[in-house]
DNA sequence: GGCGACTTATTAGTATACAAACAAATAACC
DNA sequence: GGTTATTTGTTTGTATACTAATAAGTCGCC
């Protein structure tokens, strides 16, 4: 059987990729990336949380999520603490201009999802949804 | 309905690709990335063409082909040669050691992919690939 | 109580990935 | 034939993403 490039799950993978990150980019007033949401979203969940920590919740390797970190409390979204139990740890934690800001990001969220979803019905969507996550 | 970060397609998309990744450079005695072994493999299909079109036809842009094409050509797979006809273009080709070495880059391409799809069955498979596909 | 193992964070280096701006060559079109 | 538009390639800048090395703090365990 001859190899095609184009069957490869490895490749189709990247297009996907590629053609949501452009979704999210379309509509996106917030200025964030598909990371730095993902990052910010997490906060969110978690409340204060060390930086490494985060990284592992995000999966995102420790050099990722600082810059990924940096980046978001340039933005102003998250503040970074000193930890007083343990002084190896960066605590991080929404800033309230992040706080109010989650809801809306949640609403942006479905929406970037549902648009990537689009060429699937609601069938095929938690079919597909649920075999990803095994590929994971 | 609450937002589950862990049930968002873009964010699934990233965790099955780092594993894709993960399972591509496991087994990798080659020395190519995902995106090298890409191009590369693009190349022999293709033969002879411009670098630009082999971006398109890889689905990376004019910025991120030039780097991949440099280190194919670094490490000798690939060869550049200015177009005849048309000065603008430089003439993507495989070299004697590339084309040597598709046939085994097929037999990894393909072994990558099994492992990566381990998860599924054979006909969910198919019906994975098919809807990933219209998700590009 | 102290020593080795682990955890946390930083830094440097490499490789995608994309946008924007630029120069040179070619194509389109009147 | 000449002007405009497009194509090709390069460069710069920013943002993931991972590896490896390093330093500092904490923990496990005897």
């Amino acid at each position: 059987m001859v190899y095609k490039l184009d069957e490869q799950v490895g490749y189709i993978l990247r297009l996907a990729s590629q053609r949501h990150a452009l979704l999210f980019n379309k509509h996106s007033e917030l200025g964030l990336t598909p990371t730095q949401f993902s990052a910010l979203v997490r906060v969110a969940e978690m409340g204060s949380c060390s930086q490494n920590l985060l990284g592992r919740r995000t999966a995102m390797d420790v050099a990722t999520i600082k810059g990924v970190v940096t980046r978001l409390k340039a933005k102003g979204f998250v503040q970074l603490n000193p930890d007083p139990g343990d002084k190896r740890r960066t605590m991080v934690s929404l800033t309230k201009m992040g706080a109010e800001l989650i809801e809306q990001l949640h609403d942006f969220g479905k929406s970037v999802t549902d648009d990537t979803l689009a060429p699937l019905s609601a069938s095929e969507r938690k079919v597909f949804l649920e075999m990803l996550t095994r590929l994971t």
